[in-house]
DNA sequence: CGAGTCATTGATGAACTTCAAAGGGAGTGG
DNA sequence: CCACTCCCTTTGAAGTTCATCAATGACTCG
């Protein structure tokens, strides 16, 4: 438990701000999967890739006006919306490939904010433009009609997450979340660093701060877990899987 | 507190498999909005109307293959999903005028069944011939997109609901959401029949039968809710505003 | 009219929250 | 480079809300 940093392979991404689609890595996780050389030529030329933003930068804010989703291209994002009552409720984390600001299509303002946890970039992908291209090419307004679909069933999960599990269960279930998806980018699987608090975590499972650290420390004491703050290793996999109720 | 029947208006729909979209009294709630009349002739004809389903009847099954979305002509739908241990969850309720059927398309599997509450009727959209117009005709594709984007605010704000609130705020959510859509339809915003059980609004809500019973009958002691079984009359609008937290 | 489902109400208990306090880490400025 | 500060994390003790268990009553529909 000492590894401070681990692979920072989006450095070469911050770096080179004219990767287009094609060459882009994550393209096999992102929107271009399932179009041709051509048709990903062609989604090119709508996307707008933007400068890095720093941690606790907002990529748009609750109220905002809708005008384009953001395929994270690298870092992670926060999205959370605020009440009335200034309380937040975390809605999402987004990773490398996984597109964010879908929130704002029904009413064309976002009702959350999206803020970086880190140091991050996105592409930009004007709504209006996506619409227009994805009419001419079938495959494209195949794939973003499942990017939808899949919000709307990972949104769904959650709320079986939220109504049904205790906490060691969301917490596992968080846990295995990340490392999936960690491992889809080819990253390790089983370590890896959490670019959110425990708060921030606990806010978007439903539970408090406290209870969040209490799960990592029994975890950590039944040899599942290693935890070094931030830093997470999971020990034990089939065991995580037991307590998150995974088939 | 005695009437058993409110004006039971879809009866005519299950009478008339022949009304098309243009005529249809849902349109200005539904698929259509935005449309012109030639638009919505093409629309009409690649939806398929089907004969009224009965009580307890599913429209779709959890593991189904995916082909069309349903739009709720007459009656009402439940959504649950079914774990591997058989525990269900209730992700969402479905009233005339509403899309239900969305939770196949990531996958182009249903990954939840839906069932009817009591004798109702839908409009079946098959999704390719839904994916093919839409690239005709940019309104509707617009529609759509715009029909997913707010099922995913929905379910974020259920999110919040299950993650942020007590049981009496759940509770009054639910009972003015169901107000809402019923207003919307013309239908009265204080007094209407709930075709869901008290367990299966709580199972929707994240609670037990036993908790929404008990609040129930608080709400009505307060006299902020009349309550016969299931029928129902908010009787202080702005105290159960009030409770649920609306600006 | 009878059987079964649905709703209500009470008593008890468990899980998580809240309140409180102290121990690291990371970043900043001197 | 060190010291300071602030925030994050951890752990303990007490308190609440809601779930669970249990029993009765009411409604519905064959």
């Amino acid at each position: 438990m000492s590894a401070l940093m681990i692979a920072s392979e989006p450095k070469r991404c911050h770096t080179n701000g004219l990767v287009n689609c094609g060459d882009c890595r994550l393209g096999p996780l992102c929107l271009p999967i399932a179009l041709n050389t051509a048709e990903v030529d062609q989604l090119d030329e709508i996307v707008k890739r933007g400068r890095p933003l720093i941690k606790n930068e907002h990529l748009y804010r609750q109220g905002d006006a809708f005008h384009a989703v953001y395929a994270v291209r690298s870092g992670s994002f926060k999205a959370y919306s605020t009440a009335d009552d200034g309380t937040e409720q975390v809605t999402g984390f987004y990773l490398p490939g996984e597109i964010i600001g879908m929130d704002g299509i029904s009413s064309m303002k976002h009702c959350s904010s999206a803020v970086t946890l880190e140091t991050s970039s996105v592409c930009e992908i004007p709504f209006a433009s996506l619409g227009e291209l994805s009419r001419q090419l079938p495959s494209l307004q195949q794939r973003f009609f499942q990017i939808m679909g899949k919000e709307i069933t990972k949104d769904q999960q959650m709320l079986t997450q939220l109504s049904k599990n205790s906490a060691e269960e969301r917490v596992a279930s968080f846990l295995l979340s990340v490392s999936a998806r960690n491992h889809h980018r080819n990253l390790s699987a089983t370590r890896f660093r959490l670019s959110m608090s425990r708060a921030e975590i606990g806010n978007y499972m439903g539970l408090t701060v406290e209870t969040v650290s209490r799960v990592f420390s029994r975890l950590q004491k039944q040899e599942i877990l290693g935890v070094d703050n931030r830093e997470v290793e999971i020990l034990d996999m089939a065991a995580l899987k037991e307590i998150a109720n995974v088939a």
